[in-house]
DNA sequence: ATAGTATTAATAATAATTACTATTATTTGA
DNA sequence: TCAAATAATAGTAATTATTATTAATACTAT
């Protein structure tokens, strides 16, 4: 998309996104974003991350409970979903790890296997420490 | 949940869903088993699949784009999602691999891994072949 | 500065799913 | 076998998440 235009709202979604390790959800940047420009739209903030998505600078996730989530860090990695709490968090894998698993997957395969999207679940260390 | 009682409609859904490749979404059971009870409403089927998801006698499929999907087989297996033509398709991995990544995961986290569940992306056999 | 156009705010509309309620079906056990 | 108890249903309304519309505004290149 080479016609695209800067605009402060985008900007302000890209980094608030670039340092925050809370995965949140479309109306979670909206609050956070209105704390700066008090009179964005929620429509502004949905268009936004799905341009940013489309152009690879943003992740979108969708864990299956609620509303789709957005991760600032675009590098192919893991999530873990906590059944309890619902919280989510990045998991550490050594690389090279990603592309054995698509190797294996695409084994049987007839078709092109370009990447995948994975989603641990278990309980987190809080949930597991609180019992 | 010792106070269910049994119901056709149920019980068709769950036949239909054991017996179609489709992974389909709620709406597509509807309509299939409307086929057979012309008066069910969108309404049992949601709630059915729900409950049969909790006991975990089918598998609920989020793949991100459009609808949820179901799966009449809940042994634990990977899934395929093309990107061309948004058919979802199962894989089939050596069995093993899966107890195995969740350890690999499960190394460097200091929660609990109960398992996993990973969309598999890229084109299928047909969008591959048709260029 | 100005024209051209992407972006925005505000709102309406759509899609997907869940909640509500009076009626019906299934189960239990006298 | 029947009737009481209650889970499940059909039909509909409501909610939630997301996308579309549009007139006004902001960005960019000349």
């Amino acid at each position: 998309m080479a016609n695209m235009k800067y605009s402060r709202q985008r900007e302000s979604i890209k980094e608030y996104l670039a340092h925050t390790r809370e995965h949140p959800t479309a109306d979670m940047v909206y609050i956070n974003i209105r704390e700066k420009y008090p009179n964005i739209s929620l429509g502004t903030v949905y268009r936004n991350l799905n341009l940013l998505v489309e152009q690879g600078e943003i992740i979108k996730l969708s864990p299956g409970n609620g509303s789709d989530r957005f991760d600032g860090n675009s590098m192919p990695h893991y999530h873990f979903l906590c059944t309890e709490c619902s919280c989510i968090q990045d998991l550490d894998i050594a690389p090279g790890v990603l592309d054995h698993i698509n190797l294996i997957a695409g084994a049987g395969f007839d078709g092109e296997i370009r990447g995948h999207s994975t989603f641990f679940y278990g309980k987190c260390a809080k949930c597991k420490s609180r019992n």
